[in-house]
DNA sequence: TTATTTGCAAATGTTTTGCACACAT
DNA sequence: ATGTGTGCAAAACATTTGCAAATAA
């Protein structure tokens, strides 16, 4: 499907320079080329790996703007930050108009999958009101191992 | 309730003790003392918190044995790690046979409240068979703002 | 023109580690 | 005696930041 691809990107893109010019912020050939390549990364990646895989295609973009400009991406709502661990670094993926998902983080491969379910987070605002605690954002995940490792490990 | 609070200090002096001999670990000072003022600080505290704790009260105890001594504390389930954000420092709470609990995290003042959800558990559990992922472990944080935060907001 | 943005190198801050010495067993 | 544990300083390492040069508006 790359006429599906091609098709996300130009939404992308537009989306982003709206955002630009309402923030006014600057229209730079790192910020697009960062953005276009955050939105066809795997699922999953880190600011390393986006710093990777645009230096492999001979764009070379510093660690620092790759940083700020995924900090950038975040507060805008673009890509969703999600922590793995204290000393690893984050992991980024884009949202798209995707709902809210938790995740599911496989300890012997790294792997990570995704799941949602509606009636958990029905039951944390339940948590929650009852310290009349305002939930601003939650973060879900469970550790263990994916039917591979477990199977490989039986 | 000074009674009750040295009650739970001999238990926890003789787990550790047991769990020293039954590990062939050596009974030094600093770990001793580590574990006496783990087990009576404020319910979350993070690595650099004891270590200053200790040191008003002229105990000297390097920070290389403290992170050494927790992270032993932590394979042994006297304590349990929560990740608050990525490059803020870990906290750490005494788990003293409670059973697991969720967290509530105040992004206004940094307090950290607890909940539990057995449903919620149950959820999980039920995403994850779907998935085939065996759940080891989990983390459910819910980042907002506690009562007294939201109050002064408003 | 001038306020942003970039790239570089240096700083940050928590945690870990190598190594020589001290100490529990 | 000898294998562990400790303290120190240095390393690790993802991320952030100061600053001067480059660039979009």
């Amino acid at each position: 499907m790359r006429r599906e691809q091609d098709r996300r990107n130009a939404k992308v893109n537009e989306l982003f320079e709206r955002f630009l010019r309402d923030n006014r912020l600057k229209h730079t050939a790192q910020r697009l080329k960062i953005v276009q390549r955050a939105f066809s990364m795997p699922k999953h990646f880190s600011a390393d790996d986006l710093y990777l895989v645009l230096r492999r295609e001979k764009t070379y973009v510093s660690k620092a703007t790759i940083y700020r400009t995924l900090k950038l991406l975040v507060e805008a709502h673009f890509l969703e930050e999600l922590e793995v661990g204290v000393r690893e670094p984050k992991i980024y993926e884009a949202i798209s108009g995707r709902e809210h998902h938790d995740h599911m983080i496989c300890l012997g491969c790294g792997q990570i999958a995704e799941f949602s379910e509606t009636a958990i987070e029905k039951l944390q605002e339940q948590a929650a009101k009852g310290s009349r605690f305002r939930v601003l954002s939650h973060s879900l995940k469970l550790f263990g191992l994916c039917a591979a490792c477990d199977d490989s490990k039986a």
